[in-house]
DNA sequence: TATTGTTATACTCTATAACTATA
DNA sequence: TATAGTTATAGAGTATAACAATA
């Protein structure tokens, strides 16, 4: 696979982090998938299971474009892990409800998360595991050098016109 | 940005991957863009310089699609920064070379990446810095849970058939 | 006029299929 | 027949624009 020596890998920190997060997110979507739904399917169906959000609130909470949250929920809602109800103070809005399958699903999705998470950091030793998440949080975290994610995600996305048509 | 309290994130290694990951690769696009190529032109550019590869070669290498170095060597060499010459041993294969201002891009890149994953890691003392990375490569290691990228990396991407397109 | 949710659609990215020229 | 590189294009994901209903 990789023909780099160890002392190689181990200096290409960009490699390390795709790597884990790829991988981690393999094993996740595998193991969601037992339960028929998607990372995302989890990470919206566990913030909207307690308090009443609107579409718009929850799609901000969950870091998704509005429309991205439309198609989610109208899966969830096929699938009959959620549902969308009329807002009572505002008849545009509409509040999203999990279900008593949701809740079920959401309780299910967590066992396996942590027995997933447990798996991989299992492997380290109880101190180091420590030393390793507290690293990674200072490196993530408000102050860290990783803090942002700012700034050309991928292109600018704008609608083409003719006259910027060029490339 | 992030409601959740500060143990609720650093039980989530989802999220603490998928931000160093994403964030690390902000960085490096920025700090790339400065030299006017992207971190996939740094991964072949890097690769060819040494030997000399084929097209496919270089595609298997830096574990890409052959359809995918075409475009990114079209760019490279309409950049100036890489040649393709005929193979003296087979007229259909094209070996890729590194021109003078490549290898000088190529330069220049490495102390930019070299003083970014310094900066980053820079915020760690040298004893957890070293913990950490041991851990990683741990993790990630050919004997690591997250070894694997395998499985579902997206979706089929098969060319649908008026059967399958059922969805 | 501004906002909520929806629909339609455009843009990026990446890979499959088909093609040309060799082997 | 099989393979190297190319071109065309499909498929997935996600965001922008426009719209209807309502504030």
């Amino acid at each position: 696979m990789d023909t780099r020596s160890a002392e190689e890998i181990r200096a290409d920190l960009s490699y390390l982090f795709d790597k884990a997060s790829q991988a981690l997110a393999a094993r996740m979507a595998d193991s969601l998938a037992t339960l028929r739904i998607s990372p995302r399917d989890y990470c919206v169906l566990s913030k909207a299971g307690s308090a009443a959000l609107t579409q718009g609130e929850l799609a901000e909470l969950a870091l998704m474009d509005k429309t991205t949250m439309v198609v989610t929920l109208d899966r969830l809602e096929g699938d009959g892990l959620a549902r969308r109800t009329p807002s009572p103070t505002d008849r545009r809005a509409r509040i999203v409800e999990t279900t008593d399958a949701g809740y079920s699903t959401v309780a299910q999705a967590r066992t396996v998360i942590d027995n997933l998470y447990a798996d991989v950091l299992g492997v380290l030793p109880a101190e180091q595991r420590e030393v390793f998440l507290d690293a990674l949080v200072t490196l993530v975290g408000p102050d860290g050098p990783l803090s942002e994610v700012e700034a050309t995600p991928n292109a600018p996305r704008r609608r083409a016109t003719r006259s910027s048509r060029t490339q």
